[in-house]
DNA sequence: AGCCAGGAAGAAT
DNA sequence: ATTCTTCATGGC
């Protein structure tokens, strides 16, 4: 175990970072959050003026948490005065996570047309099954892992109609070069992701940004279809995706994190503030 | 109790 | 090339 600090300030906040709907294995503990990602672990606290991370890889988590970007630039390069400052404002201390593309892959096909908490359990029952006991929490499983279980395997474990796309999804990546994918430009990198069984342009873009950190996509679902039902009133999620793109280009991702990030939490916000 | 969820595949048009 | 239907499951 080792511990160390991460800068506290108004562009980087771990609550904001963790409920955004990007990461999906994580619990809040007293005082923080406790993260799990491929194999590892953190304890997030929350210090006051600082965080302190005790985990057991300083190094994994430091490349995780993404300090590396200048989320201020980015921020002041895109106020528009009106809404999209607004959720740049409520989001302001996201971080765009730096996940594994694996563990991505799996998670956003369990996520397609199923909501958050589920999401969560389905993850943590196949972590629960398949990972290696790390002694008070499991690992994503490995690649051979996955892609021996069997399709009954995730249909038993809850994933519904999923499972098939889990099962063939593990056993395609078992022959791919990850670093030759990596090295592929966007487009060419979502062709490949949409040949895989299960995986349209909504789950590809999301791997694309959480997964492989390309910020030129934008992941188009039921949350943002709200956020632009009057401006853009019935068009088709990939041409609306498409045409986001275009607008925002290379920080594409960021915005359309912090306009999903707005648009989910204050409706719940608005459910539970009754008094107001 | 029913509606809906970080959608996608397959069929019909 | 576009729209319609179906697909399991459970949180709220």
């Amino acid at each position: 175990m080792t511990t160390f600090s991460l800068e506290k300030t108004p562009y980087f906040d771990i609550a904001a970072t963790l409920e955004c709907g990007q990461v999906f294995r994580f619990v809040p503990i007293d005082g923080g959050y406790r993260v799990c990602a491929t194999s590892h672990r953190a304890d997030v606290l929350d210090r006051g003026d600082h965080y302190d991370v005790i985990c057991d890889d300083a190094d994994f988590f430091k490349r995780y948490f993404d300090f590396d970007t200048d989320y201020a630039a980015i921020q002041a390069g895109l106020e528009d005065g009106g809404a999209l400052s607004e959720a740049i404002a409520f989001g302001r201390g996201i971080h765009i996570l730096r996940q594994d593309p694996i563990e991505t892959i799996f998670s956003f096909i369990v996520s397609q047309n199923n909501h958050i908490p589920r999401i969560k359990g389905i993850i943590e029952r196949i972590c629960e099954a398949l990972g290696e006991d790390k002694g008070g929490y499991f690992a994503f499983p490995t690649l051979e892992a996955l892609a021996s279980a069997g399709e009954d395997f995730y249909a038993s474990i809850g994933a519904g109609y999923r499972a098939a796309y889990l099962d063939r999804a593990a056993k395609a990546m078992l022959v791919v070069d990850l670093e030759g994918w990596s090295r592929l430009d966007t487009p060419t990198l979502r062709a490949q992701l949409l040949a895989m069984y299960g995986v349209g342009r909504k789950v590809a873009d999301c791997i694309l940004l959480f997964g492989f950190n390309r910020f030129d996509v934008f992941p188009v679902d039921t949350w943002i279809k709200k956020v632009y039902a009057d401006v853009y009133p019935d068009m088709p999620a990939d041409k609306m995706s498409t045409l986001l793109v275009q607008k925002y280009g290379k920080y594409a991702g960021f915005v359309q994190q912090w306009l999903f990030y707005f648009k989910r939490t204050k409706k719940t916000m608005d459910k539970s503030n009754i008094l107001s």
